[in-house]
Formats: structure tokens, C-alpha cells, sequence
DNA sequence: TTAATTGATATCAATATAGTATCAGTTATA
DNA sequence: TATAACTGATACTATATTGATATCAATTAA
């Protein structure tokens, strides 16, 4: 069961270089390259990201892309929900029998409750949070 | 992105049933038909939860299918292991670059630790606590 | 003018998930 | 002891999701 996909994480990757050149346009070439992505599926998911403002793009000569919004507000959680859709335990698990009335099947509280706890803790994971520990760990030297 | 599949969720709830029934065999078919699940696709879910202990089976009239264990001693975690693959983030996050040294990647400890975190939540979910839990809402009767 | 770039979109391949079909072997019971 | 109700084993098909490719028009720095 792998909880993340290659468009997050393409995504998440992409985002944290583009955090780490802050200013400057980056192109889609360069991120595929260095990142060892296939370019043309990098550049699917660099335009789902344009569609939901997280980045903004610059065509042309010298073009490329560069985050649209703080990187501490680009949270995990919001990359999972765009490239693998709401995150939900089962469409609803207990049914009949067990769980003839939603409303009234208490087994569903107890899933909901994880999916709240999944939720959070993808949700602290930011960009900005990714950025730092990254330049916590360059400073980390093997002894 | 849906957390459980239909072969954990139709395990789960077999399993559910079984432990309701605690002591008498229950068949397939019965399963099947109080769950609204597909029969084939059942037999192949209890089929695999018997090669992995988790119930026994008895063949021919009044046969069958019975909890192994205890059922506190069964959790969801198990389940979504055996049907789905152990609970990963992503494969190896952060190549290259970004993460050249495996054993270094500071990144890396953040993905695990929210692994952990999944693999204790799912953990602590039992067929054990979801048959008390579904006793406790029985009982409850709208007003 | 041209090469480097993104925008948009159609298509394909690989894999995972969901479900079906078949037949042999076992067993309670009439 | 025949038979119907069962499981064991396994091969197969269908559908959905994921991963990836391909193409061409539009834009822009140099």
C-alpha cells in the first residue's frame, strides 16, 4: 500500500525545489533533470498545480515556474487531494446488517476519527517545514 | 485516495460477523448474502485469512468458517498488510539531489514518522474493539 | 528569426483492483 | 451410500487507476 503517488510526489519534489530558488523562474527541464522525473508526465503535473495556484508559470526564453503562495501554506495534505482525490478510509464500510443507518453506525466514528488523525498529520507536513529540514540536514556533515 | 480496499473492508467485516457468531461455523454464502458481498470474491478473502491463520475453515454440510483467534487479537494493520502490502509513504521520496544519502535524508525521518503514526492508529483498531463498539450501538435506539 | 520554453490535450502502457468460473475434495444427513 | 451443501485450489476476465508519451500551438528572450 504506497500512501503516496508519483504525481505527489513529483509534486511535493518539485515545489521543494522551486522553495529552494526562491525569485527565480525554474523550468520544468531542469526539474525533471535533476530530479530524475520523466519530463513530460512532471509537466502534467506542473500545470494541475498553475490550475490550483500554487505555482505561476512564465512562457518563452528563460521561462519556467515559481511557487505562487508561502511555502509554509502548501501543506501535504492539499498535494494528496488534488493528484489522488479526498482521502477517505472506504466509501462506507459496515453496511446492512451491521450498518443499516449511517447516522446511527457507530463504527463509522471510529474511522472518521483516523481519517481526522491522517488528516492533521499531512496536513503539518509543509513545503516551508520540508525546506527547513532540508537545510538543517545539508548542514549535517558525516563525522 | 481510498484508505481501504474491498478485499480489507469485506475482511473486515467477515471477520466482524465471525466473531458475532462466536463458537457455530458460519459459511460463505451466509456471509455473502447478510453483507451483500460478491461470493466468489469472499471465498478468495477468507481463503487468505486462513493461510494466514486468522480463522479455520471446516469442509462439507454445516461447514464453515470460525475465528482463529481471539478477536482483540486481530487489528485492522494486519488486515490492510495482508491485502494491500505494508503501509509505505512512497517508495524512496527525495532522490538525488535532495536526497543522495539515504542513511542521511533528514526528510526521511518525517516520512517514518508518520508511518508510524498510521501503522499505530490502524493498530489499534481490533475486530475485538469494533464488536464492542457495534454491541454498545445496538443498544441504542433512536428516541 | 529562432530556439527555449509553457499551454492544452489526446493517447497509450502498465499495474492494481474487483469480480467470475470451474472443478475436485469433504462431510452431514436423509 | 447417494446427494446436496460446503471448502480448496486455481485460472481467468473486466475495470479502474497510475504512470508515461506524443503532438502542436502560443509565447518570449536573445
Amino acid at each position: 500500500m504506497k500512501v503516496l503517488t508519483k504525481k505527489t510526489d513529483y509534486a511535493i519534489r518539485a515545489l521543494v525545489m522551486l522553495g529552494a530558488q526562491k525569485g527565480s523562474y525554474v523550468s520544468a527541464k531542469a526539474i525533471a533533470s535533476e530530479q530524475d522525473m520523466p519530463y513530460p508526465f512532471l509537466r502534467g503535473v506542473l500545470q494541475e498545480m498553475i490550475r490550483h495556484d500554487l505555482i505561476v508559470s512564465k512562457e518563452g526564453v528563460q521561462g519556467g515556474f515559481m511557487l505562487a503562495k508561502d511555502p509554509d501554506e502548501i501543506g501535504v495534505r492539499q498535494l494528496i487531494e488534488i493528484f489522488q482525490g479526498t482521502v477517505q478510509i472506504s466509501e462506507c464500510m459496515f453496511r446492512k446488517q451491521i450498518c443499516a443507518n449511517r447516522s446511527r453506525c457507530v463504527l463509522r466514528h471510529e474511522i472518521m476519527r483516523i481519517e481526522q488523525v491522517v488528516h492533521h498529520e499531512f496536513e503539518q507536513i509543509t513545503i516551508g517545514k520540508l525546506l527547513r529540514k532540508l537545510h538543517a540536514g545539508e548542514n549535517l556533515r558525516p563525522a
